[in-house]
DNA sequence: CCCTTATTGTTGGCGATGCCAACATTGGCG
DNA sequence: CGCCAATGTTGGCATCGCCAACAATAAGGG
């Protein structure tokens, strides 16, 4: 009776069209995912981005801007911004490269190291939120399925 | 020797942190999906949003704005966009709701439900190339899994 | 019956992310 | 020397999600 003119009155729920299907799960568990980290990482004055350079850096060491951006995978542009941000706030440093004038060098200074410290632990907090229905084993199921799925479209 | 200063003459390749990173390899393969999802849309002429509420409206019949938004997860100021978009296009259709003042009731059209097929029809590729390297029994797990961490964060 | 509160449609703006175009500078190579 | 590639930088665009404000309307309590 409440559906006279097809108008439903009762709400929320989702179109089951999208609950089957595949890629609307991945995008909006993401969703959650990327909210969790954002708020964690905001938490330390940080975004994705600085992260994602930092942890780079020390793992590959010092690099060009440009190297950077083809490590995390961030457009060129987007590096200058997010580093004049980290270089502001005393994590990295720039500069000129003596053996290239095109190129900036760019080091994590000790305050960076120990930001990425305290950024690693934020992050590891957050996965714990963001996976906590699931068990070791599924985590681990699950890391293997999404990491197959990314080698696949890697090279795009 | 290629590493005197400490800057990587080679490139490519993701730090071992984030590949580690469970949220990183979610986000990462969303947005891989996201980016074919959204070129599947743009080659039938619409965006996520009109497929959410097409669908919608498919499954759950007319209904207010409010009330699509509630249901896609849309706020109501995007549907309005949205809804416009798809007016322009001839999908859907405004009525003032008689029993109430406040309300439009939104009817899809005809053509709405065609465009909505073919969308289907779009989506159902997209999901092919995304998931291309998993079997259907990794599907279906990938899918378990993922609705098992979406439920666990549907009431935030 | 009035007044308060809630709902609805709408406009406008913000921030994060990713992407692309353009441009000047500089290196490298034929 | 001259052309092409790489680099840093600026500026812009699109999607997506979110929030604030506002006017009109409904609904419910005193």
């Amino acid at each position: 009776m409440d559906r006279l003119l097809g108008v439903a009155t009762d709400d929320d729920s989702t179109p089951s069209v999208l609950m089957a299907t595949p890629s609307w799960l991945l995008t909006q568990s993401a969703m959650h995912a990327h909210r969790i980290i954002t708020e964690a990482f905001a938490a330390g004055n940080a975004r994705g981005y600085h992260y994602r350079l930092l942890a780079t850096m020390a793992e590959f060491g010092a690099a060009s801007q440009a190297s950077l951006g083809r490590h995390t995978g961030i457009d060129r542009s987007d590096v200058v911004a997010a580093l004049n941000e980290l270089a502001e706030q005393g994590f990295v440093q720039r500069a000129p490269d003596p053996e290239d004038g095109r190129r900036n060098i760019i080091t994590v200074t000790p305050a960076g190291r120990r930001q990425l410290k305290r950024l690693d632990k934020l992050v590891k907090q957050a996965q714990d939120e963001v996976f906590a229905p699931l068990s070791t084993a599924d985590r681990a199921t699950l890391g293997r399925l999404l990491a197959q799925v990314l080698a696949h479209h890697a090279g795009s």
